[in-house]
DNA sequence: ATTATTTTGTGCAATACTGTACAAAATAAT
DNA sequence: ATTATTTTGTACAGTATTGCACAAAATAAT
């Protein structure tokens, strides 16, 4: 009795995971409908029928890069640090981060996941969904890092968490839809040192 | 010989502007490739050849719908006024005006000429560069008003308009995006006080 | 070698879309 | 009444889409 080491039957031709990133770049790229599961195979040169196979259906695949695009993204990447860093410090890294990427860009797509939610939001797709639940989940983290900069005393004790996170959230949400008009990188940082600059944060180690 | 009163040939049965208002709403909620020319019809009770007949093409169908919608959008109207007022409360209506149409629309839709720019930038469509053109033109606008705010000396002398006005209409594009996931007007309304305060208006009569 | 299992490739079904051709209908001018 | 003109309605062409069924191919386990 021996112990399984490979998986049986005929090997994919492809990396499931591989895959995943690439088709990404190609929603990100074309958008949902625009993009058949015909144009993906061909320019993989694939048979569509392996994508069926791999992934339930189209939908099912868009979720997939939905997820990997959530995990990479740059707002998720420095979401994730835990610095003992002030936060104005973070939220300009996060913004500058957000402004390299966006600019650099040579198509000028903007976000992903805003991109597809305009697309799908009136046909209250599962895609949609998972959208907006992340977006609430970024929304809570925003206000949980406004909350520990009036803690800290970088935001006047006044600062209403919300209405701050929400407004941060609503420019960077700008700062996209910005950079797919075809923003340069220095300019849309210039609009990041002037927003900063204007919300008012306290820089403790200046 | 007499002179030509109505046109002549059977009487369409629609008024074309005011189909022009009505795919418009279509447009805006469902977005350009879902909403076919046939489920038009079908919803107007049309033929779609009247369409094809009164619109050359889908493409044209939705230049004109852009057109409507740039001209009585709320941004469009209230930039067109040059009062004498001072610019922090012509912003401010511009920004509760914003609030007021967007959280009140029932689908959530945002804004028309983000949606179709996002759903067709892509394509290089002749309906983005048009949206493009008309974006600019908005950019050009908006730095003239902040310039007049620095000369009536309610922005620091040293405020760059580009920046100023490029920051004030990313904060207005993030708005369009953060009604779409459900934000109440008066959500939206104290985002905008923060922002406004924040980015130091120093109001004239108060 | 044989079997079980998985992917691949071909072909099909059902549907939907845009745009056009052409006849039928409706109206103004003559 | 007849004619010119415009819209309407029907039918069609051409193309594209998603998803499924089923046989062929390729590999691991026996």
């Amino acid at each position: 009795m021996q112990q399984e080491l490979e998986t049986r039957g005929r090997p994919p031709i492809f990396c499931h995971d591989e895959l995943v990133r690439i088709i990404t770049e190609m929603f990100w790229s074309d958008g949902y409908k625009s993009l058949s599961i015909n144009s993906i195979a061909k320019k993989l040169g694939l048979n569509r029928t392996s994508l069926y196979n791999s992934f339930k259906s189209k939908e099912n695949l868009l979720l997939e890069c939905l997820d990997y695009y959530a995990e990479q993204s740059p707002t998720a990447k420095l979401f994730q640090h835990q610095p003992q860093q002030n936060i104005s410090g973070l939220l300009t890294q996060v913004l500058y981060q957000l402004c390299r990427e966006r600019a650099n860009d040579p198509l000028k797509r903007g976000c992903l996941a805003a991109n597809i939610y305009t697309e799908l939001a009136s046909d209250k797709s599962c895609a949609a969904k998972t959208i907006l639940d992340k977006n609430e989940a970024r929304k809570k983290k925003m206000r949980l890092i406004i909350k520990r900069a009036i803690d800290q005393q970088e935001l006047p004790p006044n600062t209403d968490p919300e209405i701050c996170a929400n407004v941060i959230l609503s420019f960077m949400n700008g700062l996209n839809a910005h950079a797919k008009s075809g923003a340069t990188e220095q300019e849309m940082k210039r609009m990041c040192d002037f927003f900063i600059e204007k919300i008012g944060f306290v820089s403790l180690n200046s």
